[in-house]
This record gives C-alpha cells, structure tokens and sequence, in this order.
DNA sequence: CCTCTATGATAAA
DNA sequence: TTATCCTAGAGGT
C-alpha cells in the first residue's frame, strides 16, 4: 500500500485543485453513488492526512468528510486540462514509484474518461481526480472523523505529533517491535517498507518484545521515522538507503530476501508475521 | 484462462 | 490464525 507519506502527498494535491472550488462527485462505478450524492456541488475545503487516513472536507451546516483508506491497492489518478499542473498517479505502488506531473496531450478532450474501476470522480473547472480500489471511501461527520483520529497513534509526518504517545505505547507492548510498528493505534503512516528499514536502520531485531527495546533506541527510532517519512512525503519515493549505499538500491532489505545485505553481505532474510512478510538482517540487526 | 502478488485492515473462528 | 474485501498487473497454462 501507499504508506503515510504517500497519503500526505494526495491531501496536499487534492486541496491544491479543489479547495475553494466546488466539484461535482459521481461515481463512475457505482459503489459510491449515495456518497457522492451527498459532496457533489459542496464547496471543498481541502484535504488532510493523518496516517493512512485522508479526509477531504465538504462545507455544510454540519462540516461533511469524505474518508478514503487506500488499502493493499488503492489509487488516486489525477487529470488536468492544460491550465494546471497535476501529478498524475498517486496511490498504488506497481506501475510507478515516483509521479510525474502530466497534463491531457493536446486535442484531448477534458475530463477523459473514466479508467477502470472508478468508485470516485472528482470533476474541477480544470482538474479531475479519480479514485480506484479503496478499501474505504464514505462520508462522515466531523465528530466521526475525530473518532477515526483518536484511535490513531502519532503521525511522524505530521507537525503535531506527540512522540511522547509513541513511547508510552511502545513501553506497553510485548509484540515484537516489528508488529507494533505496524499498529496504526502505535504509530499512524508507517506500512511494510518503513517497518522493515527503519529496524534496519535502527540495528534492531524486528522480535525484540516492543517493552524490551532501550527507550533511547525507540527515540531514535522515531527521529528515523520522521525524518525518512517526511522525505518520502517531500519526494514521492521511499529511498531509506544512506547516501553511501544507495547505488545498492532504495532499500536495504525489502523485498530483498536470499541477496546480500548492502552492508554485512550476509543473506537478507523473509518471514511472515502476523499476516504481513517481514524483511530483516539477522547480523546487522541483533539490538 | 488461471493463479499469484501487493507499501492494508478487519471480522470471524 | 484464517478468511475476506478492494483492484490491476504479471506470469503461467
């Protein structure tokens, strides 16, 4: 899936194009016809992420939301008509893992049809966002959104987050660190890429008992995350290799089970845990 | 055609 | 722990 950083990315394109305007919703699929019924026409008030959350915001007596997840697979596909620059797919990690900012060729026509399963179309003056596979998308009120969000560990994108709720979390869990980290009531936006690289970054065994692990390494394992989360929220692109590895590749271990790690050269291996395959140095990481 | 996989999360058993 | 949901692409038959 799109990690947090991705879901920042949509909350600051969706407002870019739409806030201020009021666009019409529809449903292209079908799946969302009620709840586009209920944007479609209300002026949009931008959009925000908090983890994987993204809420785009409706003016109403009462403020409405439309609430995405994204899911495994979930996407965003953006559209313009020539008059604004917009990035063009955002979402779904397999064709592309960076963006590109595309406008329609000339001749044509504005907005393109639909691709695909589109449960949501937003349809600007200027721009069109459509929406595919999301694992949720309804509208909700202001006070089910803060209850969305209270459920939500620290979000290390975010400004506003409060690392202290991170530590308090950690320090009450005997789950191995690697599934804690998993935990979007631990900590919102970080997915199976930033799991697996910032253990590695950290040195740290993914089956330490979360209680176990020192607190100055959960401090720094946070200042990685905030730092690697908001670089790849800055770019598009996860890159959790140094400087100094990079010609290795993004990663030092995802997805690169049996290869050599770009540090030790011992095999980097795979397990599943907890439903979710995890990546891992066994020589690096023993912390 | 089929099966598998994927940066996810939840409900049921 | 397994099943299930959401979708598209890749690979095999």
């Amino acid at each position: 899936m799109p990690e947090g950083h991705t879901v920042h990315r949509l909350a600051r394109v969706i407002t870019e194009l739409f806030r201020g305007s009021a666009p019409i919703a529809s449903s292209p699929q079908g799946r969302f016809a009620g709840g586009a019924a209920l944007i479609s026409g209300r002026m949009c008030a931008g959009a925000e992420a908090y983890g994987k959350q993204l809420f785009v915001a409706f003016e109403s007596a009462d403020p409405l939301f439309m609430q995405v997840h994204l899911g495994l697979y979930g996407s965003w596909t953006f559209a313009g008509d020539g008059t604004v620059a917009v990035s063009h797919a955002i979402g779904a990690p397999r064709k592309r893992v960076g963006e590109k900012d595309t406008n329609l060729p000339a001749g044509v026509a504005f907005p393109p049809p639909p691709r695909g399963q589109v449960r949501v179309r937003l349809l600007g003056q200027h721009a069109v966002a459509d929406l595919t596979g999301p694992a949720v998308c309804k509208v909700i009120t202001d006070a089910e959104r803060q209850a969305v969000i209270a459920r939500l560990g620290p979000d290390p994108i975010r400004p506003d987050a409060d690392p202290r709720r991170f530590f308090a979390a950690i320090d009450r869990r005997s789950t191995p660190i690697a599934v804690a980290l998993m935990d979007q009531s631990v900590i919102a936006g970080v997915g199976n890429i930033y799991r697996a690289e910032s253990l590695f970054r950290a040195g740290l065994d993914p089956h330490t008992p979360s209680r176990k692990v020192a607190a100055a390494r959960v401090l720094a394992l946070w200042s990685d995350l905030v730092e690697t989360m908001r670089r790849g929220a800055a770019t598009g692109t996860i890159v959790t290799t140094h400087d100094r590895d990079s010609a290795g590749g993004p990663f030092y271990v995802y997805r690169r089970q049996g290869l050599p790690c770009l540090v030790c050269g011992n095999a980097v291996r795979a397990e599943e845990l907890a439903g979710r395959k995890l990546y891992w140095c066994p020589s690096c990481q023993r912390g």
